[in-house]
DNA sequence: AAAGTTGCCAACCGCACAACT
DNA sequence: CAGTTGTGCGGTTGGCAACTT
């Protein structure tokens, strides 16, 4: 048995607003105030609508200073960026952007200015292979398995796409110094943002350097045999988005920002977790970050701060989590061992 | 001119969570 | 502490207008 209806459905009017209703619902607000009570409030003021409904329209249209369309070009790189970096919480999105609401924020995301970014390199990229989860997307509903985490996925193609586009667009420095409210939602470790550098070996585990930007950076040996079927599969997602690998050696400057669990899959296999076969399951399971975010083991060594080198820096996932907070300590990186 | 398609956006829905009892 | 209620959020839908065929 679900919930009881906030309301009685058959006896709210449901549609577009009248003037009448409007007029009605935003003078007894401005006078009154909510009360406190939503639901309350359409009995109170004799108007046949839902409480959801009515806190909606004030929200969105009625309360002052709302600001509707004419987005300016800053408005843009703030949705922008913390789309890239936050994803669909638009919420926190509309807090940044005074007189915007989250619903004209989500409007405006889907309908224009994602396909003002992403617009070009669709087009380029349509010509490479496609990548699994844009093919399930675009080649109708093959919801078959784990739709959430296809979904996902999907939303970090999207977003790693959008960095790219933006940096070239925009030049909006990005960075995960954001207050714990702006962390991303789907993962306790975080999406993150990472930085692939097809480095050698030696290079890639220990050394790797930070770019002042303050990124996470995710270090990849490219030479371990192990790690061969991997890579290959990554040249593959890098032709899809339109990345061109370097040989050997070199910054790949991919930078992006992803669901580490979904990316792990899709950057590793194409596959979501569902999907993943016993060979590639162990094969995935040799990697520490693998365990460390199916809790197969303890974590440790794997969830640092950006000073790596420094042994003593290194911890769980726990204690990196709280220096986290402290606006000092800038990002975390992602270190694959021992591929 | 009619029919079909696409774009836009206001509004709804269901879920998660917090607050309350 | 469990159940109930209200709120907030993100995803989705429906309807209208503009555009295309």
């Amino acid at each position: 048995m679900g919930r009881a209806p906030c309301c009685d459905k058959a006896n709210v009017k449901k549609g577009p607003w009248s003037a009448e209703e409007d007029a009605n619902l935003k003078a007894c607000i401005e006078e009154h105030g909510t009360g406190g009570n939503w639901i309350a409030l359409p009995h109170k003021i004799g108007l046949k609508r839902c409480g959801k409904s009515c806190r909606l329209r004030w929200l969105n249209y009625l309360r002052p200073n709302i600001k509707h369309g004419g987005f300016t070009e800053e408005e843009d790189q703030i949705i922008c960026s913390l789309y890239i970096s936050i994803g669909s919480r638009w919420s926190i999105i509309a807090a940044q952007l005074p007189g915007r609401t989250d619903n004209d924020i989500k409007n405006y995301w889907n309908t224009k200015l994602k396909k003002k970014l992403l617009g070009k390199r669709k087009e380029s990229s349509r010509s490479h292979r496609l990548h699994p989860n844009q093919a399930l997307n675009e080649e109708g509903d093959g919801m078959n398995h784990d739709t959430h985490s296809q979904a996902l996925s999907a939303s970090a193609l999207e977003r790693m796409q959008l960095h790219m586009q933006l940096q070239g667009l925009c030049k909006v420095p990005f960075s995960f110094s954001n207050p714990p409210a702006l962390w991303p939602k789907y993962h306790p470790l975080g999406d993150r943002v990472f930085q692939t550098q097809l480095t050698d070996a030696s290079v890639a585990t220990h050394e790797t350097a930070i770019d002042s930007a303050q990124q996470v950076v995710f270090a990849v040996k490219p030479d371990s045999p192990k790690s061969i079927g991997a890579n290959m599969q990554r040249e593959l997602d890098c032709s899809a988005l339109g990345f061109q690998l370097p040989s050997s050696g070199g910054t790949l400057s991919m930078q992006a920002c992803a669901g580490v669990q979904a990316d792990l899959h899709s950057l590793l296999y194409c596959k979501s977790t569902s999907s993943v076969g016993d060979e590639e399951h162990q094969q995935l399971a040799d990697l520490d970050c693998y365990k460390e975010i199916y809790g197969e083991k303890e974590s440790s060594n794997w969830w640092t701060t950006t000073g790596f080198e420094d042994k003593s820096l290194m911890g769980p996932w726990d204690s990196a989590s709280a220096l986290h907070s402290d606006p000092m300590i800038p990002d975390y990186a992602l270190r694959y061992e021992d591929l």
